[in-house]
RNA sequence: GGGCGAUUAGCUCAGGUGGCUAGAGCGCAGCUCUGAUAAAGCUGAGGUCACUGGUUCGAGUCCAGUAUCGCCCA
């Protein structure tokens, strides 16, 4: 009965993996490695919720990978590593996803189906995909807890995000503020960044050049802007300049009309024969000197309105003064522009709440008379699609007959249009609720400052300037799916009220509320001091939702908040998830009182992305996207995680080359699993079992070459570790495939014969127990990456009261080996001795003397000292009988006597006879008989002289000599010239 | 337009605080070997370290600028 299970010749990682997997299951081992750290330190990790509205791809495997490498390190460090998964369930994605399925094409569409309904169907759209995820997940081997998974849309989480929030407003943290959004009039909704890039095109525009009389007595001067959106000038409530730019003063020759323009533009624009230059000057001069008390009248009101720098901040003036465009004025209509509305602000300009134009793109009640219920858009008749033209005419022809317009003009750009309808879009003043996080800044920044970062240039960098330039964080949508804001307003005083709780919320209403989202806590209000409460529309910014788990996924109040020992994204993840953690735990932590803060997390790893293998984006249309369960069928999951995890490149994109995966296999795990089945084979023929070894203690004598392999795995045992700590990922899988190839190429190759016994009373104990001890560890150190062929390994080699599983071990330590004092002279010592047996095979192979011919000696000069240790391996590696040292230089004694010879010449039949056995498909053990059919002469006489030996190398019971060879298994070789001809037989 | 990062052999990547005659693995070519496993050994070819300037006795490494790629922001 052999101890070891039979280990095949030829891996199906894919197929171990799976069994792997399921023994896992079975016995629970997930669950057992953490119950088994019970009472030891926490090492907390989290876990990024995804958005499960998509298949999980490659880039997921790679998160994944370092997700679990990390944390199945830190088990077997002997800490307890608990790890929920989490869910995304909200947000735009979700709604846009449902959107599509059901084909809503607009708000409209989604308020007719119903909320109720809608949301519904959003809630039931996150599930579709989470079962491909735990697929995945669970055969890629990464341990997370999907029993106790945290979705954002339970009420619980809800609920905490609620008190949050509830804390954020007593502290002053929370506001309603505006924004200028990309708005779509024709479904009445903004759109996402990411979808205003997908319908940008070209225009042609009417534009204007307008006059806006100054007030300035007794003179008709005017200050000219240009626009390419005439239909927001009724809106303008201000003219931004630059203090630094000259401005020309010009007059018109025929009249007394007065212009002001940039002197870069000025004859550009005006023409030369009309108009005469008075002067020039600079904007400080002429428009903010001290006392001076400029300005000019609305076009369509005549009420007087400021003349402003055009700064949305200190250092940041956004009026250019170039030679292509505009006139160095810049109309400002905050309701319709980003840099206009924050301009305003910055120039402390009130803001009107009545808009001119209503979210469909209609002029209002307010509007001046020739534009009320006036649309924005008229229809192309070609392509049916709206457009601006109508109502810019409109409005430049009204401009022109108050003698406002100084002249029209073409102009074509680009501009964003609703890419599922093909209309216009428009820039549109929003109310939004705001978190002050621009005043946390420097909270932030100190609570980053603690933070370890991987690469560490993303802390001062990417992560750093991005605080730096932080601003509030607006954080509500206005949208369906998504976490409702606990907000309600008394509809007389606007007087606000955060409730923190559903049970709050249940008292002031007297309703019973289950589940908290937007249909159902729209409906709730509340008298109170003799006005209504009623809730405001917006749902929460799903950011807000994931940054909320290290409080809301373990139910914990905001100010004690879980810190992370360690989180793993990809880098885009900066303004995203690692942004929202810390945005909201700071803000958390907040009072009056507090001075210092902290992030929640400790060590940040920041991954590249991946691309394809030509450094292109990976997407459904190139058709070069890779899909991780071909890759798990063909190498298995630990192939590719080996992959990953050996060209890791600090925050660079991986360049994903699946031929890397075949190198991978042939050159690290091939090797492995030989030098595995190997030891197994022999072990078994042996008849060695785990408890021998267990209880086995080396000769104090060991052979050398034992004590350098086992030195190796001691720096082995400590590089891994340093570099792993250090997150120096692919420099520790480097140094394992350093020692697999050495224990393989080297040690195993040299120590062959030690694991070939012909009885039993000769064994090799010292052998089997070093090959035992480096595979034991080396699959312990490999485990955290390649947790699966680490546990197949693992199981067989096991001793009896080792546990079930590699990942309820603890990390193998290194060994107090007496020998290790002199490990560097030892490996030294190696060093030297390999490059002597290279020096001479060299020689050997340039002489044409191949290896199994025994030589006499090979001189080594006296300055190698004394390499006694190593004599052995040299001897055997280079067929040599002794090692002399003498002279300067590595060389070989090549004469050749008959001794010699019948030597080399019994080894090659050796070699034949080993061959044609292989070939035969026989055992290694067994016995056979040998036919042998050999001219009569001076070799076969060498040969005969080595008989004995032969038939023992052969494992041959009997040697029959004929000419008639008629086994199954028969071949001929040459050997110095003469055939002989050879046949085996089983015994 | 702004920020961050990358650019080193055909490919994937190493190269703390400047000392390099620039390395490894794979691939390639030649030879050897085949009881070494989707093999192994030896030898070799391959690089103005993206480009242009600067600092220095000395730059792959530090500084400035340019180009290309990636990510983020506007």
């Amino acid at each position: 009965m052999s101890n070891y299970k039979a280990v095949s010749a030829k891996a199906d990682f894919n197929e171990l993996e799976k069994e792997i997997i399921n023994y896992w299951k079975e016995k629970n081992i997930f669950k057992k490695s953490i119950e088994n750290r019970k009472n030891c330190p926490e090492f907390v990790f989290f876990e990024g919720p995804p958005t499960a509205n998509g298949r999980p791809g490659v880039h997921h495997v790679l998160v994944r990978t370092f997700k679990d490498l990390v944390c199945r390190y830190q088990t077997m460090n002997g800490k307890k590593v608990e790890r929920n998964a989490g869910w995304d369930e909200h947000g735009l994605p979700v709604e846009i996803e449902v959107q599509k399925t059901q084909n809503l094409k607009s708000k409209e569409d989604i308020l007719k189906l119903g909320i109720a309904k809608f949301n519904e169907l959003c809630a039931a759209s996150t599930q579709k995909y989470i079962n491909e995820w735990e697929e995945l997940t669970e055969r890629m081997a990464y341990w997370v807890d999907f029993k106790n998974a945290y979705r954002t849309s339970d009420a619980k989480y809800i609920e905490k995000i609620w008190s949050i929030l509830k804390k954020f407003h007593d502290n002053d943290l929370l506001y309603k503020g505006y924004k200028v959004v990309p708005w779509a009039c024709d479904s009445e909704t903004t759109v996402s960044q990411a979808e205003v890039a997908l319908g940008y095109k070209d225009v042609i525009d009417e534009t204007a050049y307008v006059k806006f009389k100054l007030n300035v007595e007794n003179q008709e001067m005017y200050l000219l802007a240009w626009t390419t959106t005439p239909w927001t000038l009724p809106s303008n409530v201000a003219l931004a300049v630059s203090e630094h730019i000259n401005y020309v003063v010009a007059k018109n020759k025929n009249s007394n009309e007065i212009l002001i323009i940039s002197e870069k533009r000025y004859e550009k624009v005006l023409n030369p024969e009309e108009y005469e230059k008075l002067y020039i000057k600079t904007g400080q001069e002429l428009f903010f000197k001290e006392g001076s008390n400029l300005k000019y009248y609305n076009l369509f009101f005549g009420t007087e309105q400021p003349i402003i720098k055009g700064k949305i901040s200190e250092d940041n003036y956004f009026i250019e003064d170039c030679e292509d465009s505009g006139t160095g004025v810049v109309h400002i209509a905050p309701h319709f522009g980003e840099d206009d509305f924050k301009t305003c602000q910055f120039n402390s300009l009130e803001i009107n709440e009545k808009c001119l134009v209503s979210p469909q793109g209609i002029f209002t009640e307010d509007a001046p008379d020739f534009l009320k219920n006036q649309s924005l858009f008229n229809e192309n008749k070609k392509t049916k699609e709206l457009e601006f033209i109508r109502i810019n005419k409109v409005i430049n022809n009204e401009l022109e007959r108050l003698g406002n317009l100084l002249k029209t003009e073409k102009y074509e750009h680009s501009y964003p249009h609703n890419w599922r309808t093909g209309n216009p879009l428009i820039y549109y003043l929003r109310p939004s609720w705001y978190v002050k996080t621009q005043s946390l800044r420097d909270s932030l920044i100190q609570a980053n400052s603690q933070v370890q970062w991987y690469p560490e240039h993303v802390k001062e960098g990417r992560f750093g300037k991005w605080l730096e330039n932080n601003v509030d964080w607006s954080i509500s949508r206005e949208r369906f799916w998504g976490t409702p804001l606990p907000i309600w307003i008394g509809e007389k005083t606007g007087k606000v009220q955060v409730i923190a709780s559903i049970k709050e919320l249940e008292k002031k209403s007297n309703k019973k509320i289950i589940d908290p989202h937007k249909h159902i806590i729209d409906e709730i209000s509340w008298e109170e001091d003799g006005e209504t409460f009623k809730r405001v529309g917006e749902v929460l910014d799903c950011w807000f939702d994931s940054g909320s788990m290290p409080c809301a996924s373990f139910n914990i109040e905001p100010e004690n908040f879980k810190v992370a020992d360690y989180i793993c994204e990809a880098v885009d993840q900066t303004r995203g998830w690692f942004y929202s953690l810390l945005a909201v735990a700071v803000a958390s932590s907040y009072n009056k009182k507090e001075t210092t803060f902290k992030a929640p997390y400790k060590k940040v790893l920041c991954l590249g992305h991946i691309l394809d293998k030509d450094g292109q984006k990976m997407s459904k249309s190139k058709g070069n996207v890779v899909n991780p369960w071909e890759l798990f069928e063909k190498f298995g999951a630990d192939a590719v995680r080996w992959y990953l995890v050996s060209t890791y490149s600090a925050g660079n994109p991986i360049k994903f080359d699946v031929s890397g995966i075949l190198e991978i296999t042939k050159r690290f795990f091939l090797q492995l699993w030989n030098t595995y089945s190997f030891f197994v084979l022999y072990a078994n023929l042996d008849k060695i079992t785990t408890e021998i070894l267990e209880n086995y203690k080396p000769n104090k004598n060991i052979k050398a070459i034992d004590k350098w392999i086992l030195t190796k795995l001691d720096y082995l045992i400590e590089t891994v570790e340093k570099e792993l700590e250090a997150f120096e990922f692919s420099k520790a899988s480097l140094a394992i495939e350093k020692f697999t190839d050495e224990l393989s190429n080297i040690w195993v190759r040299a120590n062959r014969e030690r694991f070939w016994n012909t009885s039993s009373d000769n064994i090799d104990y010292d052998a089997y127990y070093v090959l035992n001890e480096c595979l034991k560890t080396l699959v312990s150190i490999c485990s955290p990456i390649i947790p699966m062929l680490s546990e197949v390994i693992y199981l067989n080699l096991k001793y009896k009261q080792e546990p079930e599983s590699i990942h309820l071990t603890d990390r193998l330590k290194r060994k107090d080996y007496e020998f290790l004092i002199e490990r560097d002279s030892l490996c030294q010592a190696m060093e030297k001795a390999l490059e002597i047996i290279n020096t001479a095979r060299n020689q050997r192979q340039k002489l044409g003397i191949k290896i199994r011919q025994p030589l006499k000696a090979v001189q080594i000069p006296n300055k190698y000292e004394d390499l006694s240790a190593f004599h052995d391996l040299i001897k055997k590696e280079l067929n040599i009988k002794e090692v002399i040292y003498k002279g300067e230089e590595i060389l070989l004694d090549t004469l050749i006597n008959d001794e010699l010879l019948a030597e080399g010449l019994s080894r090659e039949l050796i070699h034949a006879i080993q061959g044609l056995r292989k070939e035969s498909n026989f055992n290694v053990a067994d016995r056979i008989k040998l036919y042998l059919f050999m001219p009569i002469n001076k070799t076969s006489e060498l040969i005969r002289s080595q008989i004995e030996h032969i038939k023992k190398e052969t494992l041959s019971l009997d040697l029959i000599e004929t000419s008639n060879i008629n086994t199954e298994f028969k071949k001929k070789i040459k050997l110095e010239g003469e055939t002989i001809e050879i046949g085996v037989e089983k015994v």
